[in-house]
DNA sequence: AAGCAGCCAATTTTT
DNA sequence: TTGGCTGCTT
């Protein structure tokens, strides 16, 4: 990331195309190419450009109806993406500048991937179309017009460790970690003040409602969650809520600055509208305010992240909020062969709520997808490395295969067999390289060159500092405050004799960050100060994660600036590196990362009850989200899909537990699919409606019906636990306290309800 | 007050 | 497998 691209096409294809990095957005820079082949780019006016050949009837009304609200519903694989690439180049063709163009996305890689194929289009102008995430986008313009509410130019942006770090330090200075209460952790309450945030629901209503086990602490917490919003403030730090709530609140509090920032981007498109939440519709309502051409895409159907406050409902609702909306549906797949889809179609068709639409394709293929039941984990890694490896000599790609699963952990298994069997692999989702310890700590010192006030990372430094713990660190921070810069405040200390030196180190390296003015200087001079302290406290795994620190300076080239560097880090946070000297490596993702990808030959993992679709998914409605999942996951395959579900996999106590098939493939129609037919047992027992216990030697025989609960009433769930039933809501629904798990309502139809 | 060793618990998905 | 917490030692 970060530095100039610049990629040939082929043999004998003379465009090039550059991708260029600024303040942490993508622009697309196509750059002027003598053509060998002459593409004829036909000056006149023409109607249609030649450019736009190739375009079916419904995808051409998309591109060339720039006027006014437009909704696209694109099914997967029905070039969504080549849509909207050929409408930039089209809007550019008809003459309008490149940079009164704004094109939101939900990650960096949708961005950088939709620009770079409108630059290869548009190369014969050489000016910027701006597109990134709404989170990128709202960083940009809120440093520019910040101080309308409130917010210097140079706040910090938080991750989530940050914000966790920012609550521990809240919980022990207002005393709330003391032993003997079960507080909440870190990581909760974080999940509790964005979850209110994102749903756009008040703290405390959201509290009662979804954290009902927890409201002996409610005055604790909402003490916590104030003093952390004063925290953020008064430090000039930003999470990534606050991105977008501050910049809605720009929007829409600020009418001058929201008029200027809508005329200046005169045409908006957003990519996956299905997955924006409240917020973020709101700030695309804004932007658009001033004239109305927004054009939105997104597929009800690949709706997947609710967890993050997306409502589906955005999308449905639109043409409501946009009087004058011109809907437009793409159903033609390019993608994936005709077998493959009458599977996915089916698995979305049992879908309770969604705009119909049933996809087809006109691709030649007869290969059904293939259902593998597996023994145990262990039989579904051999299977499937053995049918990579034999992908592999027929000539397939290893990265054009892809394993997915529904959560980061499932793949510890197959990453141990690949390793073993010398297969490279890339996992996507996983643990970021400025998630680990260590280099936090180096972005501590980055950060506070740029952002003085930011008390955050001063602590994380100042803990550095051998026989420097958290009592000493607080003293350090309140003198900070008071001092006229914290520098003199650090000089000025009068520091305990175990530690004088450390510090006295501390401010020597500062003086000198003070004095550097390249970015690269400054890591320097950081590395020499922090390389002792490193070996200190990390001397165990010293080598590799000394790697790491050699790999921070060769992402910071090719940043003009120390900012856009710190605000990449949190936005747009690079993989940690597996040292990927092969190019061609299979790719291992979750599913969520894999959204608007698309492989040759795709192998889902771990398609059992409790695993995919989670077990954390109980409701109604969180079950059709995993619905959704599974079927974003299964339309990523062009060729050939494989579907494997272990007869046995690790249950949450770590023993072999029998699993059986993921509902969503047990309950398809038969003939859809080849290989193992899903049990009948289970299909028409579950097709029936019944619970069946998947904890083996257990019958599931008598399955309680809702009279036989009443509140008080103790109960047994084999994954919770036992319980005690708070409340009845017939129908199917019962609300459960779970001593180890807290509240959950639970539906009759799924949960495996015992009464005790 | 800091720092270390050892125990216990817990594991969705992402900007 | 890690991370957080407790209690002991310096």
């Amino acid at each position: 990331m970060g530095s100039t691209e610049i990629r040939q096409e082929g043999p004998g294809d003379t465009i090039l195309y550059a991708l260029q990095k600024k303040r942490g957005l993508w622009y697309g820079v196509a750059m002027r190419q003598p053509s060998l082949f002459a593409e004829e780019t036909t000056p006149q006016a023409a109607p249609i450009p030649a450019s736009m050949a190739g375009l079916n009837p419904a995808q051409l009304e998309a591109v060339t109806t720039t006027q006014g609200p437009v909704l696209v519903i694109a099914g997967a694989g029905s070039g969504k993406t080549r849509t909207l690439v050929h409408r930039m180049a089209y809007l550019v063709e008809q003459g309008v500048a490149p940079e009164s163009i704004l094109l939101l996305t939900f990650t960096r890689k949708a961005a950088q991937e939709m620009l770079g194929r409108a630059a290869r289009l548009l190369d014969n102008s050489c000016q910027a179309v701006m597109g990134g995430t709404f989170h990128g986008v709202a960083n940009i313009l809120l440093r520019r017009y910040g101080r309308h509410i409130g917010y210097p130019a140079n706040f910090t942006i938080l991750d989530r460790g940050d914000s966790e770090g920012i609550i521990n330090l809240l919980k022990s200075s207002l005393g709330l970690s003391g032993a003997g209460r079960r507080f909440p952790s870190k990581r909760l309450i974080i999940n509790m003040i964005s979850g209110a945030v994102n749903k756009n629901i008040d703290f405390e209503e959201y509290l009662q409602e979804r954290y009902f086990h927890l409201l002996e602490f409610q005055a604790d917490l909402l003490t916590i969650r104030s003093h952390y919003q004063n925290f953020k403030v008064d430090h000039g730090l930003m999470d990534y809520d606050d991105l977008l709530v501050h910049f809605r609140d720009l929007l829409r509090d600020h009418p001058e600055v929201c008029s200027e920032i809508s005329q200046r981007f005169h045409y908006v498109m957003v990519d996956e509208y299905q997955d924006t939440n409240h917020i973020q519709a709101e700030i695309v309502a804004l932007i658009s305010s001033s004239h109305q051409n927004i054009m939105v895409v997104g597929d009800d159907a690949q709706s997947i992240y609710s967890f993050r406050g997306a409502d589906f409902k955005n999308i449905m609702e639109f043409p409501e909020l946009f009087p004058g909306t011109r809907v437009i549906r793409l159903e033609e797949n390019y993608r994936s062969v005709q077998p493959i889809l009458e599977a996915t179609n089916a698995i979305i068709a049992q879908a309770v709520e969604k705009y119909a639409k049933t996809l087809f394709s006109n691709i030649p293929g007869s290969e059904k997808p293939f259902l593998f039941r597996a023994r145990d984990e262990q039989e579904q890694a051999r299977y499937l490395v053995d049918k990579i490896e034999g992908f592999q000599r027929e000539g397939v790609a290893l990265a054009e295969m892809a394993v997915l699963f529904r959560s980061g952990f499932h793949s510890y298994k197959l990453e141990l067999e690949l390793a073993n069997r010398h297969i490279p692999f890339e996992k996507r989702g996983g643990m970021k390289l400025t998630e680990s310890a260590h280099i936090k700590d180096v972005l501590a010192y980055l950060r506070i060159i740029c952002n003085p006030a930011d008390n955050l990372s001063w602590n994380r430094i100042l803990l550095q500092i051998d026989k420097v713990g958290p009592k000493t660190a607080h003293k350090v921070l309140d003198a900070i405050r008071q001092a006229a810069t914290p520098l003199a405040a650090l000089e000025n200390y009068g520091a305990g004799k175990a530690w004088q030196q450390g510090l006295r180190r501390l401010v020597e390296a500062l003086h000198d960050l003070e004095r550097l003015e390249r970015p690269g200087a400054q890591l320097e001079r950081i590395l020499e100060y922090y390389r002792p302290i490193f070996e200190r406290l990390y001397h165990d795994d010293y080598p590799s994660r000394s790697r790491d620190l050699d790999q921070l300076g060769e992402l910071m080239t090719g940043y003009d600036t120390l900012q856009d560097f710190i605000d990449d880090t949190a936005l747009d946070p690079p993989e940690e590196s597996r040292r990927h000297q092969d190019d061609d490596r299979l790719i291992l993702s979750t599913v969520h990362s894999a959204k608007g990808l698309e492989w040759k030959n795709v192998f889902v993992i771990n398609l059992v009850e409790g695993k995919f679709p989670s077990g954390q998914a109980q409701l109604p409605e969180e079950r059709e989200e995993e619905r959704r999942l599974l079927y974003v996951a299964a339309t990523r395959a062009r060729e050939h899909l494989f579907l494997i579900a272990p007869r046995l996999t690790a249950g949450p106590d770590r023993l072999p537990q029998a699993a059986m098939v993921s509902e969503f493939i047990s309950t398809l129609p038969a003939g859809l699919l080849a290989g193992t037919t899903p049990q009948m047992s289970t299909a028409s027992a579950v097709a029936a409606g019944q619970a069946v216990s998947s904890a083996p030697g257990r019958d599931a025989a008598e399955v309680p019906a809702i009279n036989d609960f009443s509140a008080g009433r103790p109960v047994r769930h084999n994954f919770f636990g036992e319980g005690k039933v708070i409340k009845v809501n017939p129908p199917k629904m019962v609300e459960i306290y779970f001593p180890r798990h807290g509240l959950k309502k639970l539906h009759l139809d799924y949960a495996k309800l015992e009464i005790i």
